[in-house]
DNA sequence: CGGCTTATGTGTGCTGGCGCACAGACTGCC
DNA sequence: GGCAGTCTGTGCGCCAGCACACATAAGCCG
């Protein structure tokens, strides 16, 4: 359980933060900073990746398309990581949607910088693949997730999931837009939200949800949560 | 739709394959062949990874275990690919078990030797992180479709799936293997199977399954299907 | 204020997949 | 041949989540 102090993080990038020293500030004339505004798109798929992006703070999601108008979240990406990870593996071509899911900001790299910087043999590179190793991990449980464990349960850990990331107890978004994210009915949300509103863990009203009882959530999520944060943990202890 | 004639392939390793010819040479000398037996397992979650394999015929398994007892299929590998790689992600441990589905064999290469063949500026790094990102496409898609698609669907989906990898119309594989795949219970895999079969679409007995009609089978099957190939057909075009 | 839009709550079937409990059927082995 | 183990078929009750159809309610703005 991470302690509220670790909630209120700095503005830094966690993967840019691993460089080394003389590495990082290669690359600082090249980052420029960037708004993360709510609801905004970052990529469609098919899109051209021209930059990628690093976030500072707030969150964005991967969407995955589920036929006609549904979604599905594949992958979540905070401080702790980075959004355009195709350029990295030799794809110019976003598969996801990449919607902004918290708002913050963010450094971006063009694609071709990010390209040259990671050709030779710098850490960039490790740090990378390591970061695309976690980034399966969490797609890898979130699929058994998604296809055994009751929506409440999913709730559960994606609201804890979303605060460990934003680095705040409180965030803006609707019931439609969580259905989106666990795949399932808007009205199924609704049940399940106003399940764990009765029991007062959290609170929410008009796009708005406050998280009261982390603790008690995290009693209800699955495994799953625990199962991946670990794995996130163990990286970054690296 | 693959030709009948690209079926039966050579045996060989199509990452290798895709090496500049000196780059090989000095990969060959480390290259063990092995014989992939089928249900054999190769990793179970945590092991230390001491070799990975390159397939040059059958199919290995990743499977995420389903807390208890059950498993889900989150990645198939052929002469497409390599298994193990998290040592090429920096990461010595599987997370996932990897079972050998269909019999074949393959190149071993120890861990170490294929840390220190993807340390400097090869090919082979390049062609590792774009394999990554297809197994990440098919994962990401897999995902989906679990989630939204009906058995009947999944199941077509991945006969086709394992036929292009075996490079043959019959393969042995029981209906209790089948659910672990498709993470769904034993009987709704004989339910589908039996659908199938009453359409002579397929034929099976006893843990021998054979595809008779691909093409009506490929009709049913989910669009998952088509996309992953898709995906899998862009990058090996490259 | 009143009307529009957006967010949320609810109710009623329906159905796909689960859990459980067997019943054949085929294979292998002693 | 007979027994045991494995593989497969089936039936029944149950329930989570779906589809559809509204009913509030809360904010937004003229």
């Amino acid at each position: 359980m991470s302690k509220a102090s670790a909630l209120r993080a700095p503005p830094t990038n966690q993967l840019l933060d691993a460089l080394p020293k003389d590495e990082y500030r290669r690359l600082a004339p090249s980052l420029k900073p960037f708004p993360l505004v709510f609801g905004e798109v970052i990529y469609e798929p098919g899109d051209l990746i021209r930059h990628v992006y690093f976030p500072t703070s707030g969150i964005i999601s991967l969407l995955a398309k589920v036929e006609e108008g549904g979604t599905l979240e594949v992958g979540i990406v905070g401080r702790e990581g980075l959004v355009g990870m195709p350029v990295f593996m030799g794809v110019k071509t976003s598969p996801n949607h990449a919607v902004v899911q918290g708002a913050g900001s963010a450094l971006t790299l063009t694609a071709a910088a990010l390209r040259t910087s990671t050709s030779d043999g710098q850490s960039l590179p490790r740090l990378l693949q390591r970061y695309a190793y976690s980034l399966w991990s969490q797609l890898s449980q979130s699929a058994v997730c998604n296809l055994n464990h009751p929506i409440d349960a999913r709730l559960a850990r994606w609201l804890l999931m979303t605060r460990d990331r934003m680095g705040s107890d409180e965030f803006q978004l609707t019931q439609e837009f969580l259905s989106n994210m666990l795949g399932v009915r808007r009205e199924a949300v609704s049940k399940a939200a106003g399940a764990l509103q009765d029991k007062n863990l959290i609170r929410y009203s008009r796009g708005t949800l406050t998280i009261l009882k982390p603790a008690s959530l995290a009693a209800l999520a699955c495994k799953c949560y625990r199962t991946i944060k670990r794995e996130y943990d163990s990286l970054l202890a690296k």
